[in-house]
DNA sequence: TCCGCGAATGTATGCGCTTACACTCGTGCA
DNA sequence: TGCACGAGTGTAAGCGCATACATTCGCGGA
């Protein structure tokens, strides 16, 4: 770390040219073997490592590509943590837990899968992942500079607003991520929520004799939410069951709020089924209705959506559709490769299949 | 995407220098109001994203932090995907399923953990967060790669050879994380492994009348599994427990290594306590048991290491110690962040306490 | 009105690398 | 023996930015 070596030291200690020492790392065909070795010799004896930032000048691509996740953790709610301060915390404590944290954890397991699949792929094709989250106030700056440093951007939706998301598409190739395509010209990676919430919907109808489900709805502006709803209309209305007779309840994702709605669903009497817009909600209404005694899924079915951990773990374990989560990620550096290589196709959409996981509850 | 603007655009259209340009950007109070919203205004109308290659080499640091894991995914074991020829695909297929998967994510949770706060932890002091897995052939050069994007490198132990991370270590400032100093002189993060096992023993001797307990060992080159190891004898030898009466067992961290061991421990008599030195194993151990309709904590305690999710969840719940991962990847960035502000003050070992959690099994 | 001085801006250099182009040196051929 | 030619290597010109240094501007005081 006195001074990190560069080419000129490489070159000098091997006697040759900086663009002779450059080709041997570049293109080491193009150089006579016996100068090569020479060159190598030097690189190991100096501890070499080309910079990354000269190098992406040069070449006018830096092999990183980017993947921008929306902030799931308040910036308020960030516990303090010095390690440098404090070394005064004894090694260890002790606390009694009884039941799972209600720790809404599931969003962020969502992104960690992705993360894997995009990394994973990035790697495949000899490239680097950054990853950035939205948070904080200038929250666009964090992907603006990351902008700045890739070939390209994987952003989840929802992450970025619009007009930014423009601006940073103009600069380098944007693919959107679960998100539905409105106007833009990105590419785009989404499930096939509607099919998914469909398919399982006819699941629910068989087996309660078509009587209609309660529906459990998220927050308004969740374009994954309209989509199952959609798939949850078209399967009644293809079942001839009127959507006037559905009962919407509406939560917020957490698995609290699916508790709410759980004992609500007791105190006013018990539908043939709940069909919940996530799993972590289902998995709340089964807390309640298994506090309460409730036979799932003797009494009433109950059904989620997304295929997080938690859910086959419960009791009864949670009938749902599945993500294919990793291969989001890996889709979406699949279509961005694709676009550096082809920077003037046709934006694209792929739309990856979902899972109907049977499972206890339903 | 046409031509990405640079400062020299954005100068032009300014009617500035490039210097100016430069100014606003980075030292805005040095340039008059007037000139830095021509500079802004032309900055917007252009679209104009600074270059972090560029960047980077005039200014030395590129403002990245980089994290390498040690890979988890076989690269033999990847599953083909393509979504740019296989559009095929059905929207959704249904699968029956029972029981829980036996995925060994156990690592790749801990990972994600760790890197969801090494990224909280850069973005607050103003880097950007780059991630590598290493894998595959040369899996060096991924490493290596980083080490000439980034200015300085977190890297969970056993994911680099000793030598190329001396080699590392001479470019950029490296911290090991979850590995324990052995004669290098990198800075490390670790958490209180022994301890938090000795406190554990205490509990469950106290719990067992002193009995010894049967240990489950995970593979010999782990060096937590190491510590965690001498945590038990340390706490079994204070209480006067000979060690010779010890039943040692050995897995290999995986849930269905414990299984095996809790059908032989069926088999050939159940001792007082089975402390596992991981959660997954401890795991198997209680499938195996429930399937036999042991009474746990009854007819013995069972605990685990490491506090992942599913051990909540488990019936009866898994006593285990909580690893605090997030924090040992803010932590790893803390201390990476002083030693770029202090390149050369003596190298540092963190030790972060860890939560025994007293839960059903024990 | 002129001078001096600090603030604001411009000029020019270099960061470490890639690569187009120029050059040297064998080699095979006429 | 002379020449064309290609392989191997060197020379030099950027890539887009930050910044030391030079220059100009605006203002107050004499």
């Amino acid at each position: 770390m006195t001074k990190a070596p560069t080419v000129y030291d490489v070159a000098e200690r091997a006697g040759v040219s900086i663009a002779t020492v450059s080709r041997v790392l570049r293109t080491p065909d193009a150089v006579r073997p016996a100068t090569r070795d020479r060159v190598l010799d030097a690189v190991t004896d100096l501890g070499y490592v080309p910079s990354g930032s000269a190098r992406g000048l040069a070449e006018r691509r830096t092999g990183v590509l980017g993947l921008y996740f929306p902030g799931f953790d308040a910036v308020e709610g960030i516990p303090p943590l010095d390690v440098l301060a404090d070394g005064q915390a004894g090694p260890y404590t002790v606390v009694r837990e009884d039941g799972p944290r209600d720790d809404g954890r599931a969003s962020m397991l969502f992104q960690d899968e992705v993360l894997r699949g995009a990394e994973l792929e990035a790697w495949r094709r000899g490239f680097v992942l950054m990853v950035g989250v939205g948070r904080g106030d200038p929250a666009t700056a964090t992907v603006r500079d990351m902008a700045g440093r890739v070939d390209g951007l994987v952003v989840l939706a929802g992450s970025v607003a619009d007009p930014m998301l423009e601006r940073l598409a103009e600069r380098v190739p944007v693919v959107v991520l679960a998100g539905p395509r409105h106007g833009d010209r990105h590419d785009h990676v989404t499930v096939s929520n509607t099919e998914g919430m469909a398919a399982l919907t006819r699941h629910v109808l068989a087996r309660t004799g078509g009587r209609a489900p309660v529906y459990l709805a998220g927050p308004d502006d969740s374009p994954d939410g309209a989509q199952r709803w959609e798939g949850f209309c078209a399967a009644l209305a293809d079942a001839g069951c009127p959507l006037d007779d559905v009962v919407v309840r509406h939560g917020d994702f957490t698995r609290s709020s699916g508790r709410r709605v759980g004992e609500r669903l007791i105190a006013e009497g018990l539908p043939a089924a709940l069909m919940s817009s996530n799993d972590q909600m289902a998995l709340g209404v089964l807390d309640a209705l298994h506090a309460a005694g409730v036979d799932v899924p003797g009494d009433l079915v109950v059904t989620g959506f997304d295929g997080i951990d938690a859910g086959a773990l419960s009791t009864p374990s949670l009938t749902t559709v599945r993500q294919p989560m990793r291969e989001l990620g890996r889709a979406a550096i699949q279509v961005l490769a694709r676009r550096l290589d082809a920077p003037g196709a046709a934006p694209m959409s792929v739309r990856l299949p979902v899972e109907v996981v049977l499972r206890g509850s339903a």
